[in-house]
DNA sequence: CTTCGTGCAAAAAATTTGCATCCGT
DNA sequence: ACGGATGCAAATTTTTTGCACGAAG
């Protein structure tokens, strides 16, 4: 239920739902499990409308961005990979030492690149567990005065 | 003392030491816990000597790929960063949930993206814990038969 | 000496920008 | 109708490549 609830979230911040627009988040969310080049999505996104341009995709990218919708890395060969940052999945928590809040992070660090790096050491990657501990703006205070 | 570690490696490759390579790497160690851009590194380089060129760089930072020793990341304005992997620092475990044997991991997946997201929330991160847990390639084989 | 590494210039690729037009709201 | 979004083309930036020369081992 991806692609509703970030055409929600794009609609919330007064942007438009155009056609091109719809389009590159249904690839985006197509692909929310791997990452994608922009050459990919833009040869996706022709393949539903060809007339979309790579403008558009760039435009697009940004905006995401700008939203943290998105999460980017370098591929192996040097080009940006892109992949939605998935808010109703999987995710951690930072907890602060001071008062014990918890903070759930809509991010999980632990990337295909980590999955690959461990693969290559043989071991197959089942599970995860990480726990971030810090402090929060106003313990950070307390802790000054 | 991950400067000499490195030259060491590199020699053990085959790799030539030349002057430009030697700072190269002197200017990767002296960041090593931050990600530095091409231009930034080209910048730092020239003012070591000035006659090094652009081409040189992209051609040191794909050697150091190859043989990964640094790990990449996109920079907020979409530009590249890089910074060396610290294979003597800090780093996590995969455990097998099968024989409980436990390999070292040379890569921190918490990045500095991450540092950022939290900080964006008023935390401050001071540490965390990561645990990866799967399964190593003989206990793979186990399972599957 | 033999190769690898470098600099330079040119080419190619990736990304951004300006502007006129289009189309959601 | 208004203002954001798009397409197109051009500009800019980034990265790669070919080649001759210099220098490390």
């Amino acid at each position: 239920m991806i692609f509703k609830e970030l055409i929600d979230r794009l609609k919330e911040k007064g942007c438009r739902m155009t056609p091109q627009r719809t389009i590159i988040i249904g690839i985006l969310t197509d692909h929310q499990y791997e990452l994608i080049s922009v050459e990919t999505l833009l040869i996706e996104a022709k393949k539903v409308n060809p007339a979309i341009n790579a403008t558009t995709i760039y435009r697009n990218l940004e905006l995401l961005d700008e939203l943290n919708l998105i999460y980017s890395q370098n591929g192996k060969d040097g080009s940006k990979l892109f992949k939605l940052v998935c808010h109703n999945a999987h995710h951690h928590h930072i907890i602060c030492k001071g008062c014990g809040k918890m903070l759930p992070i809509d991010f999980c660090p632990v990337a295909p690149q980590l999955v690959q790096m461990v693969a290559d050491k043989g071991f197959t990657l089942e599970e995860h567990h990480l726990e971030l501990y810090g402090y929060c703006s106003d313990c950070q205070k307390k802790k000054t005065t």
